[in-house]
RNA sequence: GCGAAAGUGGCGGAACCGGUAUACGCGCUAGACUUAGGAUCUAGUCCCGAGGAAUCGGGUUGGGGGUUCGAGUCCCCCCUUUCGCACCA
């Protein structure tokens, strides 16, 4: 038939190159703020650039795209912003490798990526592309580091930081990963140091951070943030201590969540590191306790935990007084508790904690139980996970002995506060952001240190605070800043002394917090944005990323906005309001992609070999985009079957008999409705299924329908609907259906609803809850007509013969269902 | 150990509010066109049984129980997998 005439042949590779240069020289993708249209920020992970493209950027941002390219046809006006998050380790490590600068390799990196981005066929904005590593981003970053520090945000504090022996730096807690406590970046255990370092107050925002009130965000995401906030209520209550030398001792501040076991407590103990511990200790404890600290302080968190988590300590030959009861009890340390959480003391009460009773049959300490349930003599240690419920009755416990337990945690906590005893507290595992890197490739942070006035922040007009460019590798790993001979030595600018510069970086998360923000105008150095940019774009309307950044990067950007906020800098509670992950592409072998593994899929190999728009429309289609899964390289000869097919079916001349067109508008419009709620909702995979069914529909009906009006409004809407998953494929259809400007200023059509109806429906007809017949019946018959049909059917028929019709149950539109026995 | 999510054909996955399970695609089978095809087109393809066939009957959403006229979907128990956290007082 038409197949025969052989119409001209899709070829991607020549189509897209053409329209990608269109698209640029015709400026398609340049929003302006435009009060009179709704805006839509729609923001994407900025890449690292470590050198080329892979897949897993293409799964992240091609789908992100033609969401956006959909915002945009719904009358959007759309701001989709790319950049580089260009400080790193990566960088420093090809420089001691491959002895080559880290600027040069990562500007390299860039321009190559930016090409590869190119053929992904976006509707990037490239006027706003920013890069964390720019002398004129960087300036912003270290002024944002410098408001922070004005407004009591950031603080220096000497403490026993993470480090990485390997990257030789510190790292934030978060960057610490797993039970093996292992660099996040290189996987190489991790050490503790004593250190001076630079932190950003993040716990001063815990409680907000947990509000997620007005933003969509994936619950997963949720979770893991109030999980990492770890938010907790309790009392801090206030021991005496009582020491050898003096009658009264110092108080020993502990946090507990469950004051209402303070008659339980038998002994105490403290972190190691805790400020006590050598006031405390007796003479004849003194050896065998420094002994124990320290081994706990210069061990390796990885050492403490291959300790088989036993639990060990030592006494320390003191002695605290419990506030409520007056009794003397024992003060011990021990590496279990954590200086970093709470106060780095607790009141330990092992009948009714799970740690503390493993530590006191250890060591014979005694374990009262304070709770006993209904019915229950006295918990047996066995028994523990009844005796650590809050259920029953009190024991051993004063004036409290006796009532239930459920009322006793706020009498307890009453009874405190009235006699300054202690107090209500929350407790967070949160802890401040550890921004300080020991490394060179990164921004420095703007302070200088000055023998007489201290720390003392680099004035503003002297941002920034630029890298050396002639900088010498050491085989030791050390930084370049530390070891250049001139760089450090500065003025200080208080007092005009002499005076020496942080040689320490800042965290490159710090560059990341705040990128969406530069995006709005990268040129503009007035400040870190044009506020007038600001109001028109901010906050991102739809954010789009990995998971893996769920308790970092996205954390901190929170942080950092509630911060700006407070300073005045930006307006709003939140920088994203809708957030959405993407899963991760494995390997053919459903494994993690890995060059050693020689499982990695290349982008730029399937652009060659299928072009752009199959490769974007492959990746909605293969998975559900929020789960990802194991690559099939078989499976993308499906996806670009199917958008030749399409080609074919604009490029064959073809005449229909004529028919009746209602099935083709009605298939048409209810997938326009499908498509469009799914756009909206981002299931990616369903939009082109959809499509895929109306192809088939299509095709079936073109002997017919050909040439009508009803045909000409299906080939007009499939391209609009296409438009946003293969972009060049669209817009060279749409000029073949002779039209003259780009598919992409048209707008997204409006279902019809009243072509989208049924006329008539496939009454389902079941006996006993089993399908026995289907019949077609019209749209919008009443209940009893709809029985009727049903009823008369050959399959209700034959499967209730010799039945009594107990009960007929009618579902309107969907199916009958006779209940017969 | 704690927390979260998920278990549907050979595979990736569909299924609105509890209402035709397996859409769409891959793979596979058969056929057509071809010198050829890893191109294209057509038909078929959850499992079991009966039949030459159209068709007919039974079963099926990890396992077991429950609610309901009706359960992939709701409830309870169990199993498995993935991810996250890991002495947080």
């Amino acid at each position: 038939m038409e197949r025969d005439k052989t119409p001209r042949a899709y070829d991607p590779a020549a189509l897209e190159a053409r329209w990608q240069e269109r698209w640029e020289a015709d400026g398609l993708y340049r929003p302006e703020p435009d009060p009179a249209r709704p805006k839509h920020y729609a923001l994407t992970m900025l890449p690292y650039p470590s050198g080329d493209l892979h897949i897993g950027h293409w799964y992240a941002i091609s789908p992100s795209d033609a969401r956006a390219r959909y915002m945009r046809m719904q009358g959007y006006n759309v701001l989709f912003p790319m950049g580089f998050d260009a400080f790193g380790l990566p960088a420093e490590n090809a420089a001691i490798k491959r002895n080559i600068h880290p600027k040069e390799w990562t500007y390299a990196n860039i321009d190559r990526m930016r090409g590869q981005l190119r053929r992904m066929g976006t509707m990037i904005d490239w006027r706003h592309e920013a890069v964390s590593c720019d002398p004129e981003y960087y300036r912003w970053t270290q002024w944002f580091f410098l408001q922070l520090f004005a407004g009591g945000l950031a603080y220096r504090k000497r403490a026993a930081v993470d480090w990485c022996p390997s990257c030789n730096t510190t790292l934030a807690r978060e960057q610490v990963i797993g039970d093996e406590r292992v660099c996040e970046r290189c996987e190489t255990p991790v050490i503790r140091k004593e250190l001076s370092q630079w932190f950003f107050r993040t716990t001063q925002y815990a409680e907000e951070l947990l509000d997620f009130s007005g933003l969509d965000w994936p619950e997963r995401v949720r979770t893991l943030q109030e999980r990492w906030i770890g938010r907790s209520e309790g009392a801090r209550v206030i021991f005496r201590t009582e020491q050898r030398r003096t009658e009264q001792g110092d108080p020993l501040e502990i946090f507990t969540t469950r004051p209402d076991t303070l008659w339980g407590a038998t002994f105490m103990v403290l972190a190691p590191e805790h400020p006590l511990v050598s006031k405390l200790t007796t003479d004849d404890r003194r050896a065998e306790v420094e002994a124990y600290v320290e081994k706990a302080v210069h061990q390796t968190d990885i050492q403490r935990e291959a300790a088989d988590k036993e639990k060990s300590g030592v006494f320390t030959g003191g002695y605290a007084i419990n506030p409520v009861n007056g009794e003397r009890i024992p003060v011990w340390i021990a590496d279990y508790v954590l200086m970093s959480y709470g106060t780095g003391a607790i009141m330990a009460v092992p009948a009714h904690d799970q740690r503390d009773f493993e530590f006191a049959r250890k060591y014979g300490l005694e374990i009262r139980p304070v709770i006993v349930s209904e019915g229950q003599e006295l918990p047996v240690p066995e028994a523990m996970d009844k005796a650590l419920s809050h259920e029953g009755a009190m024991v051993n416990s004063g004036p409290l002995t006796g009532t239930p337990a459920d009322q006793v945690y706020e009498k307890v906590v009453d009874y405190l506060e009235k006699n300054g005893l202690g107090r209500r507290e929350v407790g967070y595992r949160l802890r401040d952001w550890l921004i300080s890197r020991q490394r060179y490739w990164g921004a420095p942070i703007p302070i200088v240190f000055c023998p007489q006035c201290g720390p003392v922040a680099v004035p503003e007009d002297d941002l920034p605070v630029l890298l050396p460019d002639d900088i010498e590798w050491r085989p030791t790993g050390e930084s370049p800043l530390k070891l250049h001979p001139t760089w450090r030595k500065t003025t200080c600018p208080a007092c005009g002394g002499e005076a020496e510069r942080e040689t320490d970086t800042m965290d490159t998360f710090m560059c990341s917090s705040w990128y969406h923000l530069r995006y709005l105008s990268p040129q503009y150095d007035q400040g870190p944005f044009d506020p007038s940019e600001y109001r028109a774009w901010m906050p991102v309307d739809t954010y789009t990323g990995g998971v893996e950044h769920a308790t970092m990067h996205l954390i901190y950007t929170r942080f950092f906005h509630k911060a700006c906020r407070d300073l005045g800098i930006v307006q709003g509670d939140e920088p994203m309001l809708q957030l959405r992950n993407q899963g991760i592409i494995l390997g053919e072998d459903s494994e993690k992609m890995s060059k050693s593994r020689g499982n990695v899929v290349a982008p730029d190999a399937l652009v060659d070999r299928y072009g752009t728009d199959t490769v974007r429309a492959y990746l909605m289609f293969f998975a559900r985009w929020d789960q990802g899964g194991p690559w099939n390289s078989k499976g993308i000869e499906g996806t670009s079957r199917w958008l030749r097919r399409v080609w074919n079916l604009y490029m064959e001349p073809a005449e229909g008999t004529g028919g009746d067109t209602t099935k083709l508008r009605r298939k048409l419009h209810q997938t326009l409705h499908r498509v469009t709620a799914d756009f909206a909702a981002l299931q990616f995979n369903t939009i082109i299924a959809a499509l895929m069914e109306l192809l088939n529909e299509m095709l079936q009906a073109r002997p017919q329908l050909a040439g009508t009006p009803a045909w000409d409004e299906a080939k007009d809407l499939y391209v609009r609907m296409l438009a946003p998953i293969a972009p060049h494929l669209a817009d060279e259809l749409w000029h073949e259906l002779g039209h003259r400007d780009s598919i992409h200023l048209q707008s997204w059509p409006e279902v019809d609803e009243e072509a989208a109806q049924n006329e008539e429906i496939t009454l389902v007809v079941q006996v006993n809850g089993k399908l026995r017949d289907r019949v077609s019946v019209p749209v919008g018959l009443g209940e009893d007509q709809l029985r009727e049909a049903a009823l008369a059917t050959e399959g209700a028929q034959r499967f209730t013969e010799g039945l009594a019709i107990r009960k007929v149950v009618v579902v309107p539109g969907r199916l009958v269902n006779i209940v017969a026995g």
